[in-house]
Order: structure tokens, then sequence, then C-alpha cells
DNA sequence: ACGCGATTGAGAATCCATTATCATCCCGCC
DNA sequence: GGCGGGATGATAATGGATTCTCAATCGCGT
């Protein structure tokens, strides 16, 4: 059966804590602080278990590795910051931005990211 | 000084004929109806050095390696097909949209992606 | 508290994209 | 046509992300 660690909970806390995706660097770096002893196969090994759970989602951003959020929230979208490579929620999303698309494409989902620097890094 | 040969021909003729953006892969097999013998290592060098002369431009798109297309087009955002993993030129952009982001973010670029089923794989 | 077995963590191993190596090839000038 | 040096291509090497291995650890039912 699955066991409830402390490892399992400190992964699961830094994203009830974080609102904004994480890569695996970072879930690792924020859990530390929680268990110091923390691996990073143990992160990959927990973020999978969660990503099929259903418990967390699979984030995509363009030119880089996998980040990973929580799951069952609201249609939104990302800010990537180019100084220091966090990515941010952005909630807004124009309506019907599906139909830009060439009628001859069926569209299924759509991802909007905004590059920039962000609060702290301007 | 830089040579014209036959390989670095028939990279730029694959662009030239197919307009949506390519990865190293695609270029090699397209590259290699025009020269067989074209070796990735080529493709790789060759687009490099394109890139430096400002004559392609690369194109990151969310969960993949690079990809590459023809530099200079006026703005524009990409469909990726779920099926066969082609990208394709989608022309249409909402005005304004990069005021979507909070303010307190500053803003330098967008990139909008479509997912779903090309034509060919509807 | 005990004990089984799932989980952890450090490092090795793997995977994939990209780059380096180097003998051979061939573009461009004579 | 011949030559010199940049370009090519098969392969090895590299780098980074992710997964595997396995002995030690620790959750959880009894």
């Amino acid at each position: 059966m699955q066991r409830d660690t402390r490892q399992r909970r400190a992964i699961r806390d830094v994203f009830m804590s974080v609102e904004r995706p994480l890569t695996p660097d970072e879930i690792l770096e924020y859990g530390r602080r929680i268990v110091p002893s923390l691996g990073i196969a143990t992160v990959y090994r927990n973020v999978k278990a969660l990503v099929a759970e259903g418990w967390l989602s699979e984030v995509k951003l363009p030119g880089g590795g996998l980040r990973f959020e929580l799951a069952g929230g609201p249609h939104h979208h990302h800010f990537l910051c180019r100084t220091c490579d966090q990515a941010f929620d952005v909630h807004e999303c124009p309506d019907e931005i599906e139909e830009l698309a060439p009628a001859s494409f069926e569209v299924e989902s759509h991802e909007l990211v905004f590059f920039g620097r962000c609060e702290e890094c301007v």
C-alpha cells in the first residue's frame, strides 16, 4: 500500500504553499527546507506518482524541462521570467482564442506564454 | 571564407519549400531527398551558422527540442500536431494580448501555441 | 514494541540532443 | 586540372535530465 512519508508530505506542502509551476530542482530546493535529507530521486518518484493520481499536472513551457503544478485549477496561462527562470500563473485568457487557428486544424487545447521579467527581477 | 556547398544549399532549399518550423531531424530527412549523404552533424553546423547570420531563427515550443524557421517573417504563432508532431504557422494574433499579464510583470514577448490534430491527422 | 515490506537517498546508469574529432572530400582560386 | 583549406560525415564524446540499483531506513498494521 502507499505510505504517508515525511518526504511525500513535504512535496505536497511545497505545492500548497507556492502557487506557481515548479521544476524538479525547485521542488528539491523548497522541499529540503522541510526535510533536509530529501533527494532528487525521491522528488522524481513522488512527482510521478502525484501526477499519476491526478494531484499534480505537467506544465510544458517553451525551451525548458517539465514543470509541475497543482491539478484541477481553472484554465490559465503562464509567465516565464527570463532573468530568474521562474514560472508564474496568468489567469486572464482571451475568449474564443482557439478560433484563431485555421479551420482545417482540430484544436484541442492551447498554451499562451509571456516572456519578460518578473516583479523581483525588473 | 564561407563556401557554397551542396549540403548548405540543400538545407536552404528545404526551408524555402517547406513553410513551417522544422526540427534538426526533419531538416535531415528532407535534406537527404536532395543530398542523400547528408549527415546530422552537418545539419546542426549549418543551422547554427544560418541562425548566426540571421537567415534562420529558433522556435521553442513546449515540451520539445528546438525547431527552426526562416527569419524575418511577420509576427505569428504555431500549431503543434499531437499525432505527427509537426509544427505549423498560425498567423492570427489577438491585439493587445500582452496586456493580459499582471502589470507588475514586464512582458517582452509572448508565444501562443495550439495543440491538436493537423489536417492530415484528423 | 516488532517486523514486514514499501520508501528513501547516493551514486551509477541510461537516454537524448547536441557537439567534438578527424580522415576524407570537394569548393573556389590559380 | 591541380592545390589548399574549409566542409563533410561517421563516430565518439559530452552534458543535462531522468531513472535504476540496492543497502539502509522507517511507516504502519499487529
